[in-house]
DNA sequence: TCAAAAGTGTTAACTGTACACCCATGA
DNA sequence: TCATGGGTGTACAGTTAACACTTTTGA
């Protein structure tokens, strides 16, 4: 498809962008694109959500999806829609902001922005796993303070959105790999949720939900004691859920 | 402002559509427009939700909140934006659907529609304080079974929405009058949530609400013991939220 | 032997659930 | 006097919350 191709199939007038989320290390990570303009004689180095226009061709969920495929490489990640916005000119807080879209020959008169947040599992084991697009790169959620138009406000709701949702559906699970110690599913609960819990009644609670389950094996050259490995069953999960998920204090 | 006018302050790629919630003799309804529409020969009497092109030079929700102030004159009604919705060819199911955008001048090619839920307590007492717009019809949810467009899943999904935010926010008061008796606000939480409710059990909890507070004023001219009133305070409310405001079984 | 994290139970307070009868009113 | 919904308490079961020490490993 050449890229006249691709111009024309675009519709000027619905982006799509995503906040997309990590979990590594204990914190809270978020995928941001680096955005270099030269404004005013001024180097600027903003940071902004990937994203992109919708083409004509697809809905609003395959355009989300497609983003996150050109930014890692992978597919399958979890996406949720969880707001549209559309005030005229939320684009323009910052006069670079308009010169910048003019630079990426995007049209001025987008009108929706559609937001996702997604959910990425950093697998350690297999750190080759995806390939981040140039410019793109993780960053942790507390330490952001500015983002490029209103993108900032977008990842408040988001994590909003996302501490309200932790508590209703099985999607610690989506953040983390496939093995994972309950040290590290009470670490993502603690972060996300802003709250400390208690480890002996974290493990009892887990200990009662039939689709978190012990596997045989074991953490290896750790410095402490080697801590067990569990894993979340899908199947078991969707045969004997609750109204609720887990509810923190 | 003239007719032209209008038109080209238009925004022809995206649209709101409002399920506007009211509770009333202890049922949830919806309210509807009417669509006549004569196509092949044969005349059909169509359901669709409201809602309209968004214009130029306002934003998604002041869209939707004109859309509901043109429907029924009142103004303040409670709206919340909870989908955005965008498949190329989503409003051509039927044929007839095309027709129908063809003969009130609307473009085909609407892109976006982001869905909102609005909730109205139609006040007994003041019957006439809001008017219908013509075509405009209270609908028992339960009795809807078909809608134009893609409407009927946009109704089903509304609902969804409501039964998880009923459990979150205070938004019963939003469908009751300002007095109101323990009685309508179990109907309310039982019809809302398919679930029957124990009395006593619910009216404990309630008394443990410091939010909801019996006034001095009892029903007249009912042919059984007369109820008391209560009343919410979301000053109160604010000031001693939890998390989670009423979980059902 | 030290540092780091794993792993483990009991008690008390609170919350949810099940359940049945008398009361006040207008027709 | 009947029909209709209003209004009330108790006991048991389940859930949550607070709390401290021993174990295993590599450095």
């Amino acid at each position: 498809m050449s890229d006249s191709t691709v111009l024309e199939n675009l519709n000027p007038h619905v982006s799509v962008d995503c906040v997309v989320f990590g979990f590594e290390f204990g914190k809270l990570d978020i995928l941001l694109i680096e955005r270099n303009i030269e404004f005013e004689g001024k180097v600027y180095r903003d940071l902004k959500l990937p994203g992109d226009l919708v083409r004509k061709d697809e809905d609003l969920d395959t355009a989300a999806s497609r983003v996150l495929t050109e930014l890692t490489g992978l597919d399958n990640i979890y996406l949720k829609q969880f707001l549209a916005i559309g005030s005229p000119g939320r684009l323009l807080r910052q006069p670079r902001d308009m010169e910048w879209l003019r630079t990426i020959g995007h049209p001025e008169e987008i009108v929706v922005t559609v937001a996702y947040y997604s959910l990425i599992n950093i697998d350690q084991d297999k750190a080759a796993n995806y390939i981040l697009q140039k410019n793109a790169c993780w960053y942790a959620v507390s330490e952001v303070t500015e983002l490029a138009f209103d993108h900032l406000s977008i990842l408040q709701k988001a994590l909003q959105v996302l501490r309200t949702d932790l508590n209703l559906k099985p999607i610690a699970f989506e953040l983390l790999p496939p093995k994972f110690t309950l040290r590290q599913l009470q670490q993502l609960y603690e972060v996300i949720s802003g709250l400390k819990l208690d480890k002996r009644n974290f493990r009892k609670k887990v200990a009662g939900l039939p689709f978190i389950a012990p596997i045989n094996e074991k953490q290896v050259d750790v410095s402490h004691k080697p801590a067990r490995y569990y894993s979340f069953s899908h199947k078991i999960y969707l045969k004997t859920k609750k109204d609720s998920f887990y509810s923190a204090t």
